[in-house]
DNA sequence: TTAACTGCAAAGTTTTTGCATCCCC
DNA sequence: GGGGATGCAAAAACTTTGCAGTTAA
């Protein structure tokens, strides 16, 4: 039972730039928007999916899916979303404080819950 | 401000096959799952597809996106989903009874609730 | 020095679309 | 008979992977 050795993480300029564009912008990016936003950087796509994946798994962003498509939130406490099904847009909003767990008795571990309200926001209607 | 005039449907064996399979299983079922049930058959693919949208817009089932992949739902009343990270389960649960809507008035028309519990099913723990 | 990291391109997935043919009404 | 429906293949959109050159430590 020998775990494996960490693997070395290095400090690369790349890492740094994709974690603090992801940090700094509170929109939900795709890394398809991540990557147009550093593109002046010359960084790569690919580059930029391994990177997001890696934060996502360290804990540091939280990956949303929404319309078939993955967002990246940098906001990793609990909390729901809204989405506009008109402009596209998706935001953060509180989580109901207590969520009936009602039903869920198939369930022995319980480890998240996605909430997404999806409507009109009052910008489109 | 003429409407439209109302597409024209023809009730052919593949569209009753689509929907039957659909609508038949309650283990929410990928395009590519319910093609595969119906390969026999010598359906398309992108038939399955076509009929599946269809069947989604004029609301007999609903899609549920997981995992990033699209699943269909026989069940279109209001329910949540549970989904097993193990074994990638997925089963309809009762939705609360009163899912707090607080934090929300940014959006003003709410169509939808989207809510699915993740973790670790019972057969799987 | 050297093993992890990067960029690019190729490949993999899932879903959509163009089009000639088919066949329901 | 005519126009919607189908099947196939090509395309599209998104993400992962292989690999050789690069670079942090």
């Amino acid at each position: 039972m020998c775990e494996d050795p960490p693997i070395a993480r290095r400090a690369t300029w790349q890492k740094v730039a994709v974690r603090d564009e992801v940090l700094n912008r509170h929109d939900h990016p795709t890394a398809a928007e991540v990557h147009t936003s550093l593109r002046s950087t010359g960084i790569g796509l690919a580059t930029v999916y391994r990177h997001l994946a890696g934060l996502v798994e360290e804990g540091t962003v939280r990956a949303v899916e929404h319309d078939g498509e993955t967002r990246y939130d940098c906001n990793t406490g609990p909390h729901a979303h809204a989405a506009c099904t008109r402009c596209g847009e998706l935001w953060d909003v509180p989580l109901p404080a207590t969520l009936a767990k009602n039903g869920v008795e198939r369930m022995s571990v319980l480890d998240e819950v996605h909430l997404t309200y999806a409507g009109v926001c009052s910008a489109c209607d």
